[in-house]
DNA sequence: AAAATTCTTGACCAATTGGTCAACTGGTGT
DNA sequence: ACACCAGTTGACCAATTGGTCAAGAATTTT
């Protein structure tokens, strides 16, 4: 055990150290990657972007693999995050509307992450193939089987789960891989903050009343 | 003027070999960068997948880049021409279930053309940046008044037309952009006939519902 | 204080990249 | 038969890439 941290860290110490340096590496590869994509990417402007000389950052990540591996497996924590909002709430216009709130922040949060995460998918899985095929299967069968429910129940219209959580992923993950159209559509400006509001307003009204949800108590 | 040619081509002829070869390249290209991103794909591995000489290449296309605007240039045709159905109808319903029909057989017929789209965009739109802010700004500002027209006539719910159409781009893109992500969800097969009915079905169904419209009689 | 461990970094390397070029081929018009 | 020109291609080049390494600086442990 170390001495200090009685009181969290006064001083930095070791592993603090370590944990930040490489978040700060995280943080710089996550936006390269997604500026410049996996192959137009280059190790060297990573290690610029973090302020740091390149042969570091083969000392905490020893391959470009490697590390653009660890920024997709962080944002899928994210992503996973998010789903858990999705039980959180005993029916249908709660849960889904909470899962909309909570992409469509992250999109907004996080969208460099996003593209990363969508181009990782694009170009075929090559590094998160195990994820895909078993947690995001199970998660997504799972929920699959709650909304069947809510079908049975009556508490929605009758709709394919599978496709009704394609859209979900779509439209919310739009507004991070796209934000660059939506932003020239705006004008060139960024959404402002009642816009953002607006946008996810709107996505929960259509996708709702899509399913036959009455969203007017929520 | 050439000689030949009185009727459409009994032998290839020099301007239809050029245009054949081109086309050969530009598909092959598009393949490879939608796999690859920009940065990722070689003109080796374009040369390898069109069965050519990479020297060739640069016959034809000047640089890796003059190349990969052809490729974005050509998709953005495809996508306007499926924006021209939006027009074909005069009410709400008809012309989104076309324009839905429209964009998801784009998805289906040219998923690498709407990777490279997609991965265009993301990556701030590089090349196409005055079709953004130009065409498609005009397209867009006059979609939205039809759709805002329609709403004042009553024939639809009251929503933000931009969200809408935002919407619909990325429900059916995301058919394209993550159809890998969808065919692990299927058990690592691709859609079926079928189930690309089905899945053209739900979006119209929970769109046309979500924006108030009856979809019974289509 | 000295030994041991962790971290930092400039210099370097082999491999790959986009692109060039000069020599060659083959068809077309005269 | 000849000249002409579009098309083809292997060999080549300068620049960039991911990654290595050994020498040194910091920091921790003894």
């Amino acid at each position: 055990m170390n001495l200090p941290a009685k009181h969290p860290s006064p001083r930095p110490g070791q592993k603090e150290r370590r944990l930040a340096r490489e978040k700060r590496i995280l943080e710089a590869a996550e936006k390269v990657f997604a500026e410049a994509g996996f192959g137009g990417a280059t190790m060297q402007l990573i290690a610029d972007m973090a302020g740091l000389p390149k042969a570091n950052l083969h000392y905490y990540f020893p391959t470009k693999e490697a590390l653009y591996r660890q920024v997709v497996e962080n944002i899928f924590q994210i992503w996973l995050r998010a789903a858990d909002v999705f039980d959180s709430a005993d029916g249908p216009a709660e849960a889904i509307a909470a899962y909309i709130d909570a992409k469509m922040e992250i999109s907004r949060r996080h969208p460099a992450g996003s593209k990363v995460w969508a181009s990782e998918v694009m170009h075929g899985a090559p590094v998160i193939q195990d994820y895909l095929e078993h947690t995001l299967t199970e998660w997504t069968e799972g929920r699959a089987k709650v909304i069947e429910r809510w079908i049975a129940e009556g508490r929605m219209d009758r709709v394919n789960p599978h496709h009704l959580l394609y859209m979900l992923w779509a439209t919310t993950q739009h507004y991070a891989d796209f934000n660059h159209q939506i932003e020239t559509l705006n004008g060139g400006k960024p959404l402002s903050d009642a816009q953002w509001e607006e946008a996810k307003a709107s996505v929960k009204q259509i996708i709702l009343a899509g399913i036959g949800i009455d969203a007017s108590n929520l």
